[in-house]
DNA sequence: TTGGGAAGGTAAACACTGTTCACTTTCTGA
DNA sequence: TCAGAAAGTGAACAGTGTTTACCTTCCCAA
């Protein structure tokens, strides 16, 4: 995980807030990660950093807002990982594949976090992602898209927007699956001599090879 | 919904212990659909069927149990209904292509459904799919596969479970999330003028594309 | 027909949960 | 120095899933 404990701030009250804050937050990382959202209690909570469960209430307006705040780093760091993955000078389809991979490789770092962001029907106002790196994850693939074209390795008639959505079903339905399963795709009913990484490569393959022309 | 309100039994007894069940899990279905799995309490729900929450354990071990089988029933619906896609007359491409789109539009029936029946990481002795109606759904696409490399459409040479696999991920991924996400395809910040309907279409022929021989 | 045991149903309690409120303490800026 | 804001708290509220002891109803065998 990312560093949490936030230093640059101006007063030592303003400091000492955000250390308080930031310990919450880590706190809460450590049980989310193992337990998810149900094992995860404010009384809990408060007993690990100490303090009073009201005393959270301070700092966050409710368990929710807590909890989006950790999905928001989660996928903050699967931006940050793929946005890394792209400077590579690999030739376009290696890195693209590199990209698709990247991201549920680091998905499935936390899977409890994953499922928990895509596990609720969200409000209709909500429109689009909900989390703004969400959104960010989504036009890093509709770039990939462009730099494909701009290359003459994706067809120039293809909607760029729909074709990255495509895209995106593709690999979070390998994220998502990969997450809820722990021994997907290698376990029963059906094994394949295959550990997550090389599948997970066969399944960027197969999704570029439906994307650019041959 | 398929029918609830389950008959054949033998004495009265057994008759009417099978009537107040359905008559939970018809009352529990209905909240569960509107306001997943929060909304749905076994005071509530007592309240709902004018029982006592303690009543409802005579029928069902634990709430879990109780939601368990609403997911399963559900995915015996969307097994049921690429059951009857498949028996199409239609070519084999076309067919697929309605056997993945009818997965999703059957999945988004029921968006709360479907997500909690992904939504959690699973125990890793519960190995590959731990609802039998999600193994046979499964069983589906390598099925699937089957056919297409039978009428040489589909690569011989092609692993038909890691295939079955990927399109497992395509497919579900798209399912999850237009379940997620009220407006997707079509939300904002980047609009596509195309309806769910239409974008699996494409989604679909993106994905066989990428499994048949051209 | 009658007794007994199983099954169905319940009120009350247990151990939790997120959250709020009145209150005290601590700190800080003028 | 001192007022007021901020930080922190114990206790309560309203809810949760679940269990227990108890009562009633039903069914079947003697």
């Amino acid at each position: 995980m990312t560093d949490m404990t936030t230093p640059d701030a101006t007063s030592p009250a303003e400091r000492r807030r955000l250390r308080v804050r930031a310990a919450i937050l880590e706190a809460a990382e450590k049980v989310f990660a193992e337990e998810g959202e149900e094992g995860l209690s404010i009384r809990r909570l408060a007993e690990e950093i100490d303090y009073s469960p009201a005393a959270i209430y301070k700092y966050f307006g409710s368990k929710e807002e807590l909890v989006d705040e950790l999905k928001e780093l989660f996928f903050a760091r699967i931006l940050e990982r793929v946005g890394e993955l792209r400077e590579s000078d690999a030739p376009f389809r290696e890195r693209a594949r590199t990209c698709l991979t990247g991201y549920v490789l680091t998905a499935l770092e936390k899977p409890q976090h994953y499922l928990a962001a895509f596990s609720s029907v969200l409000e209709r106002h909500h429109e689009f992602p909900d989390g703004t790196n969400k959104a960010s994850a989504f036009e890093f693939l509709i770039e990939m898209v462009r730099e494909g074209q701009s290359l003459g390795l994706v067809d120039e008639a293809l909607d760029r927007v729909a074709a990255a959505k495509m895209l995106w079903c593709c690999i979070h339905g390998a994220a998502s699956l990969m997450a809820h399963m722990p021994t997907f795709p290698e376990g029963e009913p059906r094994p394949i001599d295959m550990d997550r990484h090389d599948f997970l490569q066969r399944h960027a393959d197969f999704i570029l090879n439906g994307l650019m022309r041959s």
